[in-house]
RNA sequence: GGUCACGUGGCCGAGUGGCUAGGCAGAGGUCUGCAAAACCUCGUACAGCGGUUCGACUCCGCUCGUGACCUCCA
């Protein structure tokens, strides 16, 4: 048997737009850090679908033999609501909105996030450290970047000045962007009189009287600028060059852009090896988005109560529906995409399911081992969970086909498949089992073990009407019964 | 307006300079008392117009269309 090659690992640095072989610094040690929510509502579906990549990344890493410390944040600092500075955050105005004390808002979403996070079946990160918990860190940095002469105090609050340490370091790298360009480009200046040049950032921000979430510093009251939490968390954990940062497409300007500089303002460190951004979900051709309105919480999802929703969908038939296409390709939601991988799902489990009963004959028509092969090279490939589901789609066949009889499989290749369909299925792809089987169920196995039964009576006394009314109003009532060569079996639909 | 993506068969979605993606739906067939499931076969899709090439869906240019970022967002 031909060894399978589970490595290199190639994913797509999005700061050199190329495909590279992924080289960790440390190995078997892989840093790995992605961008968390911002707690102050509900995540939607396209929240879900990004976490999900970075899911399946983790699992993948880990899955061929990585050591993977990865550390997703909490920001439960609220940003500003825009650059008019009138002192409220989101946060804040949830907690003025629903009558909370904004730590009882954060955690309150910080819950949800967990909830839907276990849902899907997404693996609990390494570390999951809170901006609030890290201001010590967090004032420490902007006092290391006024000292490195890239920041500016003005009015109580500190800027990261962008034009100066373009200069030096270069800014925009990451997102193609070109400072005249920005300049050119600067809207809505009102407000920002503070600011040397309309590019620079708040690191610290001077808060007004009325809002709800401050802390004292060196600069007066205040609160941490956004950027900078991520900065902080990532090289505190992970080392000031870590291997992989992530995060949605959305964040890779302004957020990622000036974690880079913050970085090196501080540290004079290049901060991360690999980006890698996932793309969006949208919804008829829209990104989902808070601010849109058009997202759907996994509660409407499930339930299908939501208008653009025919009906509701299992949390593993949109997992599913996410891994068929690559992370970085834009994804559309529909109601037939979806129906369409709920039953793609339901095939693929099944076949998962025959596995353990399959007959193995004397000698094998079927080369398991490149079928694995092809596996592991799909998702070296940049995490091509596609093909590599069209790859287990193949397996299926197979296993459908040794399960008719027509196809034969010895027991190494039986063992080797269920080998494989285990990995890639639960480990990797992190599916799993819905519903309640005929296992999980006594009293129903039994009840509809009887049905079986008389039904099987009507059938040897030709009663095709009778065997036909049992069959007919089983499967009104989600009991889909099958007649096989052993027997009679039974699943829920 | 600037920057950057994308446009694949009925739907969703991979991929590649010449060789089958895959799923769902549809058609025909095998099996079955009939179904269901499963298996087999099928559609010759790559926005449009030019160019490069022996050959382009894949490379280049233009046109049209859609979207993302430039402001909080995964």
């Amino acid at each position: 048997m031909t060894a399978v090659k589970k490595v290199p690992f190639h994913l797509t640095n999005t700061l050199t737009r190329k495909k590279e072989e992924f080289v960790p610094s440390d190995p078997p040690h892989v840093g790995l850090y992605v961008c968390g929510p911002t707690v102050y509502s509900d995540v939607h579906l396209g929240n879900v679908r990004t976490f999900t990549s970075f899911d399946v990344l983790y699992r993948w890493l880990t899955h061929i033999g990585y050591n993977v410390r990865y550390v997703r944040n909490i920001t439960d600092v609220g940003h500003l609501l825009g650059d008019a500075a009138d002192g409220e955050d989101r946060i804040s105005k949830g907690a003025r909105a629903e009558q909370l004390e904004p730590m009882e808002v954060v955690q309150k979403y910080t819950n949800g996030f967990h909830a839907v996070m276990r849902l899907f079946n997404n693996l609990d990160p390494s570390i999951e450290p809170t901006a609030t918990g890290h201001l010590l860190e967090q004032v420490e940095m902007v006092q290391r970047i006024l000292k490195s002469g890239f920041a500016y105090e003005s009015n109580g609050s500190v800027y990261f000045d962008v034009p100066k340490y373009a200069e030096k370091h270069g800014y925009g790298g990451l997102s193609g962007r070109k400072i005249d360009e920005l300049l050119a480009n600067t809207r809505g200046t009102e407000g920002q009189d503070e600011k040397r040049s309309p590019l620079d950032f708040a690191i610290w921000k001077n808060a007004e009287p009325e809002h709800l979430m401050k802390w004292n510093s060196p600069w007066g009251v205040g609160f941490p600028g956004w950027h900078l939490e991520c900065s902080v968390m990532s090289t505190k954990y992970l080392g000031s060059t870590f291997d992989i940062h992530g995060g949605g497409m959305d964040l890779k300007f302004p957020h990622h852009e000036c974690e880079i500089a913050q970085s090196v303002a501080a540290d004079g460190q290049v901060p991360v090896r690999y980006w890698m951004h996932t793309n969006m979900l949208t919804v008829n051709g829209r990104k989902m988005s808070k601010s849109e309105g058009n997202g759907f919480t996994p509660e409407e999802l499930i339930s299908g109560d939501h208008k653009l929703l025919d009906r509701g969908y299992s949390p593993m038939t949109v997992r599913f529906f996410m891994l068929q296409c690559h992370y970085a390709s834009t994804l559309d939601f529909s109601n037939e995409a979806l129906q369409a991988a709920e039953k793609g799902l339901s095939r693929l489990m099944a076949a998962t399911d025959l596995l353990p009963n399959l007959r193995p004959a004397a000698s094998s028509e079927v080369d398991v081992a490149a079928l694995e092969q092809r596996c592991y090279d799909a998702m070296n490939d940049d995490l091509n969970t596609p093909v590599m589901i069209a790859e287990l789609f193949e397996g299926v066949r197979i296993i459908n086909s040794v399960n008719d009889g027509k196809l034969s499989l010895d027991q190494e290749g039986i063992d080797q498949l269920s080998r494989l369909f285990e990995a890639m299925v639960f480990d990797v792809l992190g599916l799993m089992r819905e519903g309640a089987g005929a296992a999980s169920d006594r009293v129903l196995d039994g009840l509809v073990k009887e049905f079986i039964h008389m039904r099987a009576e009507a059938k040897a006394s030709r009663d095709f009407a009778t065997s036909d009314r049992i069959r007919d109003r089983l499967l009104e009532l989600g009991i889909q019964l099958n007649d096989t060569k052993e027997g009679t079996t039974w699943n829920k639909v």
